[in-house]
DNA sequence: TTGCTCACTTTCTTCAGCGAAGTTACGCTG
DNA sequence: CAGCGTAACTTCGCTGAAGAAAGTGAGCAA
């Protein structure tokens, strides 16, 4: 499912990769996964996207190998949510590479905050989106915590495979 | 000249970013202009992306102060190219991580090759994208030079303002 | 059996991408 | 000076994706 050309097979490797994940979309559904926020509701919700939208993307990321299907528990029913798979959960220094950016080059609205990216590890927070500007460690998604003050709230990253019910 | 949605008021500030970097041919065009290859010309038969749609993603991307205006020497005439901002300089960890993921999560093409990212500074190629992994020192476009064997070349990449004739 | 939630799928309109052709500016050639 | 070439766009026509909203089906619960 190309997005437009197909870029799969360019010998460039930034441009293999925009071929896969230049859709903001794609990276905005690997974020919310990476929260544990993998149901299909969720991420409707969450996103604000078009459910035809989602689930044309949903399809071509399981293909892509970005995300896998797990089950979670709804009552007594079991019903199918999607996780991030390793390749999925690499994109960890590519977001946390764009959440720098923003803050560094977009305005802040109204009412926004500073988005402390804290490495759970060591407790401090980091300045870099790929090894821990305090310990030096490289950074997994299972030992981050995003704080978002906008929201009075700080959410915990999950590692491949995760899905909070 | 939003994309879609606006989402330039957001508070999360990966959503700040997608708005003006979640487009694939912005990072493309970013990435040619950090390696000085900024006229209209050499962007449009470099990327093969239609004239109408290269137009309109450079008046976005000088409207979203990514890139700017700089003069170059035609024979006696002087034209106008395109140049990378401080804030288009700095999304090269954001490239760099990409060039990463691809290099790790997508199939080499037949006849391709990996692609080196070499921190001219200290002479090693560095395997992080953010701070070089042998020295330590955070990467500037004007310090990198990306090595690419299917095209049996290196390209050096160039600071903001600058544009290679 | 009716209703409810979740996960989709379908339909319809609008808008963006692509290819190709046209336009403008300006210097060069004959 | 008329015509030509090149670079940088703009316009046009077609097609396909985005987005909004409504429809579908599966499995419970009352």
């Amino acid at each position: 499912m190309p997005l437009r050309s197909d870029w799969s097979t360019e010998p460039c490797p930034v441009r293999r990769s925009l071929d896969v994940v230049g859709d903001p979309w794609v990276l905005l559904i690997v974020r919310d996964v990476l929260h544990g926020r993998g149901r299909f509701d969720q991420l409707r919700d969450g996103l604000g996207i078009s459910e035809a939208v989602l689930s044309r993307r949903l399809a071509a990321m399981l293909d892509a190998g970005l995300l896998e299907r797990v089950e979670y528990a709804d009552g007594a029913r079991t019903r199918q949510g999607y996780a991030a798979t390793e390749a999925g959960a690499d994109l960890l220094p590519v977001l946390q590479q764009l959440a720098l950016w923003g803050e560094r080059h977009t305005a802040l609205p109204e009412g926004g905050a500073h988005m402390a990216m804290v490495h759970d590890t060591c407790g401090a927070e980091t300045t870099r989106g790929e090894v821990c500007s305090a310990c030096g460690a490289p950074l997994r998604p299972e030992h981050m915590t995003w704080v978002k003050p906008w929201l009075g709230r700080s959410d915990r990253l999950v590692g491949p495979g995760t899905l909070l019910g």
